[in-house]
DNA sequence: GCCAACGTTGGC
DNA sequence: GCCAACGTTGGC
């Protein structure tokens, strides 16, 4: 964590697309985001940025940390030129997940998007929340 | 440009 | 399965 990166949250049911079949598929891009706040963030991504993935409804918890690889371009899985998707492929696994409950416990992560802005799917995090959820995972990278 | 109706997300 | 929160749509 040299470079002047940002940092992100995504969202992804487990049922539907989990941390586990992105590390199988070993790349993905992101698509099906359909909401304006969340596109916008897509479209801040630069590449190297480091994103946490989170389980949402099964598990609620962030459970690996991915990059993104490449920077937004037209959702493939629409005509609609508003939407876009970004490519990300898994770094590494939370050694300890950290999940919703840990972080809204947490004072220092009161103001994460997550519990601030929770049906936000893909959201900014600072440099210390970041720093703070490694430290709680246990995981370093 | 307001706002009511409607749809969706996601925690519980 | 419920429902609160909130984003989107469309009538006016």
């Amino acid at each position: 964590m040299t470079r002047n990166l940002s940092f992100w949250l995504m969202k992804s049911e487990p049922y539907k697309y989990s941390w586990d079949d992105l590390k199988r598929d070993g790349s993905t891009y992101w698509d099906g985001v359909r909401n304006y706040g969340a596109r916008n963030n897509l479209k801040a991504m630069k590449k190297e940025d480091l994103s946490f993935y989170y389980h949402s409804n099964e598990g609620k918890e962030i459970v690996g940390i991915s990059k993104v690889i490449k920077e937004f371009y037209q959702d493939p899985t629409t005509d609609d030129d508003r939407w876009v998707v970004v490519e990300i492929e898994p770094i590494k696994d939370m050694k300890t997940p950290v999940s919703l409950a840990m972080v809204k416990a947490d004072a220092a992560l009161s103001g994460m998007a997550l519990v601030t802005q929770a049906r936000l799917s893909v959201q900014p995090v600072t440099r210390s929340e970041f720093k703070r959820v490694l430290s709680m995972g246990n995981t370093s990278l």
